[in-house]
RNA sequence: CGGGGUGUAGCGCAGUCCGGUAGCGCGCGUCGUUCGGGACGACGAGGUCGUGGGUUCAAAUCCCGCCACCCCGACCA
C-alpha cells in the first residue's frame, strides 16, 4: 500500500500532522496558529459536543452564552488570574477601518480608538462573575449551574493543530454555590464526568488528580485534571475542573444572604474541555495507516464498499447494500454506502482506513452468489466473511467489541509505560528514552518540582486521587513524602 | 525573543552555485478501457517564480531591503 503518512517511529510529530491533514480533519489557515476544522473533523467534534452536552444536562447544568469581548479592566480584578493570562491576550483597540489616503488599501482609523480596550476572552471567569453579581442576592438564587460552548483565544508561542491553537473551541462551565462543600463536590463531580467521558466514549483511560500549586489554573484554589498517556510517551492534559473558592466572588463583589441572614461571598467552580480532545483521540489510538476512531464517536461507523464490473453487477450489489444499511440504521448505526464510480475499491479501502471508520463491509459478485459479505475491522485490520442474514447482529456486536478493544489496548499501553521509580538517575534515564508515566515520591515543594523540570523536562502532571498513602523519600531531595505523584513529559 | 530552514501551478518538489524558451510527480478536466487492497492510456487546462528596489541587452537565478511560513527552545487547554 502506498504510504501517505510518515511512520510513528520515524517522526511522531510529523505523523500526527500528516494524519490530521490527510484524514481531512483540519488544516492550517492563513492566520498563524488558527486552524480550519474541516467537515470530517468537525463531525467528530460535534459527536463529542453532543455526548458531553447530554452529560452536562443530566447533571443539572444549562447552556448560556456570554460575550467574546471582555473589558480590559476586568482582568485587573483577580491578581493571579491576570498574571496567568496577561501574556497571551489578543487586544481590540479600534473599531473602524478606512481607506488609506495614500491609496495603499485600508488602514486602522486612528480616530476610532476605543476608550477602554477589549480583550478577546482567553476564558470567561471575569465576565461571567461580573454578570453573576447581578444575578445573586440570596441563597435562593444558588446554585447557578451554567455551561457555555464557545471559542476562546490564547496567543500561544507555538501552535499545533488541535493540541494548541491560537483560537480553539471548548466548553466552559461556571457554577456558583452557597457553600464550600457544595462547590468542592461540583468540582469533583465534573472531573469525574470528564474521566467517564474519556473512558466510555473516547476509549481513552485517564488518571484523575489534583494539580500542584505551580501547575494550577490562574485564580484557582485547586485544579483537578484528567491526564492521558499518548503513544509517544507524553502526557496530555485532557480536561480540567477548578475549585475557585471565593476568589472571583471577592474580585467581583458577589455576595449573598444565607438562611440566617448573614452576608457571605459566593463559592465558585469552573471546568472545561476543548478541541484538544481531538488531538487526544488521534494520538491515543491511531496507527501508521491512519486514524482509529472509537465507534461511539465515529461520524461514520460502517462503510459499505461495492466491488463490481459493469452496471448490472452494481445494481444487485446496491440492492443488498441498501438493505443492510437500512437494517443497521434501524439500530442507530450510522452507515455510508460509497458507490462512487470514480474510485476503485482498493482506493476506498485505504481512504476509509485513513479516516478511521471502525467497520468496513465489502460486497462483490462472489458475495451476491454466496449470500455473504466481507467485514473488515479498523482496529485490527482483520477480515471475515459473514452470511448476509447474520450481518446486523454481527456488526452491532463488533462495534461494541472494537470500542472495548481499543480501550483495553490503550490501557495496556499505559500500564506497560507506567513506572514506579525511586531512583533519580533511573528517572532521568527513563525520561530521556521512552518517556511514559512515572509514579515517584516528591517533597511537595515548587522548588524541587522546577528543578526536576529543568533537568528532565518532566513535570508533575497530577497528584493522583487514588494514589495510596505510602511512606517514601522524595526522588530529588530525599525528604520524606507520603504519596507518589505522577510525572511525565507533557504536551 | 534566540537558533536553524523554506518561499517556483491546487499539493509535493527540481531548476538558483555558473543569468538566456519555467520544468517534474501527484492532483484537476474530457474520452475510453478497468474495478476482491491506493488502475491504465490518449488528449488537455493550470505559474505576477513571496515582496520592493538595484545590477544587466537579459534576473526564478546576482546584490540590498522587507514580509510570510515551518522546525527546535522559553509559554500553554
Amino acid at each position: 500500500m502506498a504510504k501517505v503518512l510518515t511512520c510513528r517511529k520515524e517522526d511522531y510529530a510529523q505523523w500526527y500532522n500528516d494524519l490530521v491533514i490527510k484524514a481531512d480533519m483540519a488544516e492550517n489557515s492563513v492566520v498563524r496558529g488558527c486552524m480550519i476544522i474541516k467537515p470530517y473533523g468537525y463531525a467528530i467534534w460535534e459527536k463529542i459536543q453532543s455526548e458531553l452536552d447530554k452529560m452536562f444536562k443530566a447533571t443539572g447544568h444549562s447552556n448560556a452564552y456570554f460575550p467574546l469581548f471582555i473589558p480590559k479592566s476586568f482582568f485587573s480584578k483577580e491578581a493571579n488570574h491576570v498574571e496567568g493570562f496577561a501574556k497571551e491576550c489578543a487586544v481590540v483597540t479600534h473599531y473602524r477601518l478606512k481607506n488609506d489616503p495614500e491609496g495603499k488599501g485600508v488602514i486602522v482609523d486612528p480616530e476610532a480608538k476605543l476608550e477602554e480596550e477589549l480583550i478577546i476572552r482567553p476564558t470567561s471567569e471575569t465576565i461571567i462573575w461580573n454578570t453573576y453579581k447581578n444575578w445573586i442576592q440570596s441563597y435562593r438564587d444558588l446554585p447557578i449551574l451554567i455551561n457555555q460552548w464557545a471559542n476562546v483565544v490564547r496567543w500561544e508561542m507555538r501552535p499545533r493543530l488541535f493540541l494548541r491553537t491560537t483560537e480553539f473551541l471548548w466548553q466552559e462551565g461556571h457554577t456558583a454555590h452557597a457553600t464550600r462543600e457544595e462547590a468542592v463536590d461540583e468540582t469533583l463531580k465534573m472531573v469525574d464526568l470528564y474521566a467517564r467521558f474519556a473512558e466510555e466514549f473516547m476509549a481513552m483511560p485517564v488518571i484523575k488528580g489534583t494539580k500542584t500549586e505551580f501547575e494550577r489554573f490562574a485564580g484557582a484554589i485547586d485544579t483537578y485534571a484528567i491526564e492521558a498517556l499518548m503513544q509517544d510517551g507524553k502526557a496530555l492534559q485532557s480536561g480540567t475542573s477548578h475549585f475557585l473558592g471565593q476568589n472571583f466572588a471577592r474580585a467581583f463583589d458577589v455576595k449573598f444572604l444565607d438562611k440566617t441572614g448573614k452576608l457571605d461571598l459566593v463559592w465558585a467552580t469552573s471546568w472545561g474541555v476543548s478541541t484538544r480532545l481531538m488531538g487526544a483521540l488521534i494520538m491515543a489510538h491511531s496507527d501508521d495507516n491512519g486514524l482509529i476512531l472509537p465507534p461511539r464517536l465515529a461520524p461514520i461507523q460502517v462503510v459499505i464498499v461495492p466491488i463490481y464490473k459493469g452496471s448490472g453487477q452494481l445494481k444487485d450489489i446496491g440492492n443488498t447494500a441498501r438493505k443492510i444499511r437500512k437494517d443497521l440504521e434501524y439500530r442507530n448505526i450510522s452507515v455510508k454506502y460509497d458507490d462512487r464510480d470514480i474510485y476503485k475499491p482498493g482506493w476506498k479501502f485505504a481512504e476509509y482506513e485513513l479516516k478511521g471508520v471502525p467497520v468496513r463491509i465489502a460486497i462483490g459478485p462472489r458475495d451476491i452468489e454466496n449470500l455473504t459479505v466481507e467485514v473488515a475491522r479498523r482496529d485490527t485490520l482483520e477480515k471475515v466473511t459473514i452470511p448476509q442474514d447474520k450481518i446486523t447482529d454481527h456488526i452491532q456486536n463488533l462495534l461494541t467489541e472494537i470500542q472495548e478493544n481499543i480501550y483495553n489496548r490503550a490501557l495496556n499501553f499505559r500500564e506497560k509505560n507506567t513506572h514506579y521509580i525511586n531512583d533519580y538517575e533511573e528517572f532521568k534515564d527513563l525520561m530521556e528514552k521512552n518517556g511514559g508515566f512515572v509514579l515517584a515520591h516528591w517533597d511537595g515543594t515548587s522548588e524541587t518540582e522546577l528543578k526536576i523540570k529543568d533537568e528532565t523536562k518532566a513535570t508533575i502532571r497530577c497528584i493522583p486521587l487514588d494514589s495510596p498513602e505510602e511512606e517514601g523519600k522524595c526522588i530529588y531531595s530525599g525528604k520524606p513524602s507520603k504519596k507518589r505523584v505522577l510525572f511525565a513529559k507533557a504536551y
